[in-house]
DNA sequence: ATCATACATTTGTATATACAAATATTGTTT
DNA sequence: AAACAATATTTGTATATACAAATGTATGAT
């Protein structure tokens, strides 16, 4: 990926805001591919998210503070979110007997086998994503990108 | 940054998929923090590229797919883009002459102006994303990022 | 010249996101 | 117990984005 031939310049761009351009290119390089990897499911990357969240929970239920904290991109709509996937079938959502302020929110078998197959999809859509890379230099990216 | 941390998860993640969340963790970092800068000029980053494609021009018009095309991210409707910046004065739109499909868009002396604040604005920026990096780094992480 | 096609932009619409305010429930203080 | 603050979620609203369809203009073939 070249940054100076897809946004079209000539000139040099300065070292730190080429990173940052380059940075964003190659997310929604990351980003795109991954949607539409999700397209045959009909879920978002968000949505994607919020259920390997409520796997991870292992039948453990999750209320919305949870997730919140949880995912990569914070909104402060996971209400809506998890509506979402609620009418898809891919979740429960009950009130917490304990406190009725909560909700009490886990993943359906519905919601487990279907997860199973993006992961599927996704696993094969990293081997694209990642193809130029060897493992020294996944570590080493991840070395850097710990710097911010 | 540490990624387990962050998405509040103990278990160790596959390569892969890791530096995937990490990359998109940087970049909303990344965002956020440039978003709140631009924010006292009351542009988006989306609206701070364009004015910046258009002073690349040196008073050369562009048209919409010009801009289209230079933009960082994509989207179908630079044309309200563009209107909002025709709202704050920042550039001039025409009906190309020779060519009336088209639309001339120009910088204009306040948007060139205020274009000049938000660099200073985001260089200063550009020292608090990168504090961790030395020269040698930065070059590092963009050479890995070219192999996406 | 007329028609079909391609081009450049605009508009419509559905969905996504960000932020603030509202609602409901619980805990704490007096 | 009543009043107040704190917590958890929901709703409202404005703006952003993605995608498809519509509009207006130019070009080429017949």
């Amino acid at each position: 990926m070249n940054v100076e031939e897809i946004i079209k310049t000539t000139k040099k761009i300065p070292l730190e805001p080429r990173t940052a351009i380059h940075m964003e290119l190659v997310n929604n390089k990351i980003n795109e591919i991954m949607t539409s990897a999700l397209k045959p499911f009909e879920v978002s990357m968000q949505q994607f998210n919020v259920l390997r969240i409520l796997r991870g929970q292992k039948g453990k239920p999750a209320n919305l503070s949870t997730l919140n904290e949880r995912m990569v991109t914070k909104m402060s709509n996971t209400t809506r979110l998890v509506d979402k996937l609620l009418a898809k079938g891919f979740v429960n959502r009950t009130v917490c007997p304990s406190n009725r302020r909560k909700v009490e929110i886990v993943i359906t078998d519905t919601g487990l086998k279907t997860l199973e197959q993006m992961d599927e999809a996704l696993s094969g859509v990293h081997k694209v994503i990642f193809k130029n890379f060897d493992n020294k230099e996944l570590e080493q990216l991840n070395t850097l990108l710990d710097k911010f």
